[in-house]
DNA sequence: GGGTCATGTAAAAGGAGCTTTACATTGTGG
DNA sequence: CCACAATGTAAAGCTCCTTTTACATGACCC
Protein backbone atom coordinates (compact mmCIF):
# COMPACT_ATOMS: atom_id res chain seq x y z
CA UNK A 1 0.00 0.00 0.00
CA UNK A 2 1.96 3.30 -1.42
CA UNK A 3 0.47 6.44 -1.39
CA UNK A 4 1.39 9.91 -2.87
CA UNK A 5 1.27 12.24 0.60
CA UNK A 6 4.80 13.39 -0.09
CA UNK A 7 4.50 14.60 -3.98
CA UNK A 8 1.46 16.58 -2.90
CA UNK A 9 2.84 17.87 0.41
CA UNK A 10 5.58 19.17 -1.51
CA UNK A 11 3.69 20.40 -4.25
CA UNK A 12 1.52 21.94 -1.18
CA UNK A 13 4.86 23.60 -0.26
CA UNK A 14 4.99 21.94 3.80
CA UNK A 15 7.19 20.69 6.15
CA UNK A 16 6.69 17.06 7.74
CA UNK A 17 5.91 19.44 10.34
CA UNK A 18 3.34 22.01 9.05
CA UNK A 19 1.10 18.99 7.75
CA UNK A 20 1.14 17.49 10.59
CA UNK A 21 -0.15 20.41 12.36
CA UNK A 22 -3.14 20.82 9.93
CA UNK A 23 -4.26 17.76 10.37
CA UNK A 24 -3.47 16.94 13.77
CA UNK A 25 -0.76 14.68 14.14
CA UNK A 26 2.60 14.82 14.78
CA UNK A 27 5.70 14.39 12.41
CA UNK A 28 6.77 11.84 13.26
CA UNK A 29 3.19 10.25 11.78
CA UNK A 30 3.45 12.22 8.76
CA UNK A 31 7.04 10.72 7.93
CA UNK A 32 5.90 7.26 8.45
CA UNK A 33 3.40 7.09 6.29
CA UNK A 34 5.18 9.44 3.45
CA UNK A 35 7.63 6.20 3.91
CA UNK A 36 5.10 3.24 3.99
CA UNK A 37 5.87 2.42 7.40
CA UNK A 38 2.68 1.90 7.99
CA UNK A 39 -0.41 3.31 6.63
CA UNK A 40 -2.99 5.77 8.63
CA UNK A 41 -6.03 5.39 10.29
CA UNK A 42 -9.06 5.62 8.39
CA UNK A 43 -9.75 9.25 9.98
CA UNK A 44 -6.54 10.12 9.21
CA UNK A 45 -6.65 8.97 5.48
CA UNK A 46 -9.84 10.94 4.84
CA UNK A 47 -8.15 13.86 6.36
CA UNK A 48 -5.02 13.62 4.54
CA UNK A 49 -7.01 13.29 1.20
CA UNK A 50 -9.66 15.68 1.88
CA UNK A 51 -6.87 17.89 2.54
CA UNK A 52 -5.36 17.88 -1.11
CA UNK A 53 -8.50 17.79 -2.74
CA UNK A 54 -8.49 13.87 -3.41
CA UNK A 55 -10.50 11.34 -3.34
CA UNK A 56 -8.74 8.23 -0.58
CA UNK A 57 -8.43 5.67 -3.62
CA UNK A 58 -6.22 8.87 -5.17
CA UNK A 59 -3.90 9.06 -2.62
CA UNK A 60 -3.69 5.52 -1.35
CA UNK A 61 -3.53 2.72 -3.81
CA UNK A 62 -3.49 -1.01 -2.60
CA UNK A 63 -1.46 -3.17 -4.32
CA UNK A 64 -3.62 -6.25 -4.67
CA UNK B 1 -17.90 8.54 12.25
CA UNK B 2 -20.73 6.49 10.68
CA UNK B 3 -21.01 4.13 7.44
CA UNK B 4 -23.25 2.60 5.21
CA UNK B 5 -21.93 -0.90 5.45
CA UNK B 6 -25.25 -2.49 6.77
CA UNK B 7 -27.76 -1.22 4.43
CA UNK B 8 -24.92 -1.69 1.22
CA UNK B 9 -24.69 -5.41 2.71
CA UNK B 10 -28.59 -5.98 2.79
CA UNK B 11 -29.37 -4.45 -0.79
CA UNK B 12 -26.19 -6.89 -1.54
CA UNK B 13 -28.69 -9.96 0.12
CA UNK B 14 -24.98 -10.85 2.39
CA UNK B 15 -24.92 -11.93 6.09
CA UNK B 16 -22.06 -10.58 7.99
CA UNK B 17 -20.67 -14.40 7.46
CA UNK B 18 -20.64 -14.22 3.95
CA UNK B 19 -19.65 -10.26 3.30
CA UNK B 20 -16.09 -11.07 6.12
CA UNK B 21 -15.41 -14.15 3.40
CA UNK B 22 -15.83 -12.53 1.15
CA UNK B 23 -12.90 -9.49 2.12
CA UNK B 24 -11.25 -11.66 4.02
CA UNK B 25 -12.19 -10.86 7.86
CA UNK B 26 -13.86 -12.17 10.75
CA UNK B 27 -18.31 -11.59 11.13
CA UNK B 28 -17.23 -9.92 14.37
CA UNK B 29 -15.43 -7.28 12.52
CA UNK B 30 -18.12 -7.12 10.15
CA UNK B 31 -20.12 -6.37 12.43
CA UNK B 32 -17.96 -3.97 14.98
CA UNK B 33 -17.58 -2.11 11.93
CA UNK B 34 -21.93 -1.82 11.37
CA UNK B 35 -22.51 -1.24 14.49
CA UNK B 36 -19.94 2.04 14.58
CA UNK B 37 -17.83 -0.18 17.47
CA UNK B 38 -14.62 0.89 15.71
CA UNK B 39 -13.65 2.22 12.26
CA UNK B 40 -11.73 -0.12 9.88
CA UNK B 41 -8.03 -0.42 8.86
CA UNK B 42 -7.26 2.03 5.91
CA UNK B 43 -7.32 -1.36 3.27
CA UNK B 44 -10.07 -2.95 5.21
CA UNK B 45 -12.10 0.40 4.59
CA UNK B 46 -10.77 0.71 0.70
CA UNK B 47 -11.77 -3.26 -0.15
CA UNK B 48 -14.98 -2.53 1.34
CA UNK B 49 -15.67 0.48 -0.46
CA UNK B 50 -14.64 -1.22 -4.06
CA UNK B 51 -16.71 -4.38 -3.05
CA UNK B 52 -19.93 -2.00 -2.91
CA UNK B 53 -18.49 -0.02 -6.23
CA UNK B 54 -18.07 3.16 -3.67
CA UNK B 55 -15.54 5.83 -3.12
CA UNK B 56 -14.41 5.53 0.85
CA UNK B 57 -16.08 8.98 1.34
CA UNK B 58 -18.93 7.52 0.04
CA UNK B 59 -19.38 4.67 2.88
CA UNK B 60 -17.40 5.99 5.51
CA UNK B 61 -18.80 9.40 6.77
CA UNK B 62 -16.69 11.83 8.98
CA UNK B 63 -18.75 13.96 11.71
CA UNK B 64 -16.25 17.05 11.97
C1' DG C 1 32.13 27.59 13.46
C1' DG C 2 27.35 28.13 15.46
C1' DG C 3 22.30 28.42 14.70
C1' DT C 4 18.29 26.71 12.65
C1' DC C 5 15.24 24.05 9.68
C1' DA C 6 13.83 19.72 7.60
C1' DT C 7 14.19 15.03 7.81
C1' DG C 8 15.27 10.16 9.48
C1' DT C 9 15.06 7.03 13.22
C1' DA C 10 14.45 4.67 17.70
C1' DA C 11 12.31 3.25 22.15
C1' DA C 12 8.47 3.07 25.35
C1' DA C 13 3.77 3.44 26.21
C1' DG C 14 -1.23 3.52 25.29
C1' DG C 15 -5.15 2.87 22.37
C1' DA C 16 -7.37 0.86 18.28
C1' DG C 17 -8.14 -3.07 14.90
C1' DC C 18 -8.69 -7.90 14.27
C1' DT C 19 -8.63 -12.85 15.55
C1' DT C 20 -10.39 -16.98 17.89
C1' DT C 21 -13.47 -19.18 20.99
C1' DA C 22 -17.55 -19.14 23.14
C1' DC C 23 -22.25 -18.29 24.63
C1' DA C 24 -26.85 -15.91 23.99
C1' DT C 25 -30.88 -14.26 21.40
C1' DT C 26 -34.15 -14.13 17.64
C1' DG C 27 -36.58 -15.87 13.76
C1' DT C 28 -37.79 -19.42 10.43
C1' DG C 29 -38.84 -23.90 8.52
C1' DG C 30 -39.25 -28.86 9.22
C1' DC D 1 -40.33 -29.06 19.71
C1' DC D 2 -35.82 -29.15 17.21
C1' DA D 3 -32.53 -27.76 14.13
C1' DC D 4 -30.34 -23.99 11.88
C1' DA D 5 -29.04 -19.40 10.13
C1' DA D 6 -28.15 -14.64 11.42
C1' DT D 7 -26.87 -11.51 14.71
C1' DG D 8 -25.09 -9.52 19.21
C1' DT D 9 -21.56 -9.63 22.62
C1' DA D 10 -17.50 -10.69 25.59
C1' DA D 11 -12.66 -11.97 26.87
C1' DA D 12 -7.88 -12.81 25.77
C1' DG D 13 -4.24 -11.98 22.84
C1' DC D 14 -1.53 -10.10 18.98
C1' DT D 15 -0.35 -6.58 15.83
C1' DC D 16 -0.68 -1.95 14.21
C1' DC D 17 -1.21 3.24 14.82
C1' DT D 18 0.17 7.30 17.22
C1' DT D 19 2.28 9.86 20.77
C1' DT D 20 6.30 11.74 23.36
C1' DT D 21 11.12 12.25 24.02
C1' DA D 22 15.38 12.03 22.18
C1' DC D 23 19.40 11.93 19.20
C1' DA D 24 21.52 12.21 14.49
C1' DT D 25 22.14 13.87 9.81
C1' DG D 26 22.61 17.27 5.98
C1' DA D 27 21.60 21.89 4.06
C1' DC D 28 21.73 26.56 4.40
C1' DC D 29 22.71 31.23 6.23
C1' DC D 30 25.24 34.52 9.02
Amino acid sequence: MDNDVRELRGAAGLSQQALGERLGVSRQTINAIEQGRYDPSLPLAIRLARFFGRAVEEVFHCDD
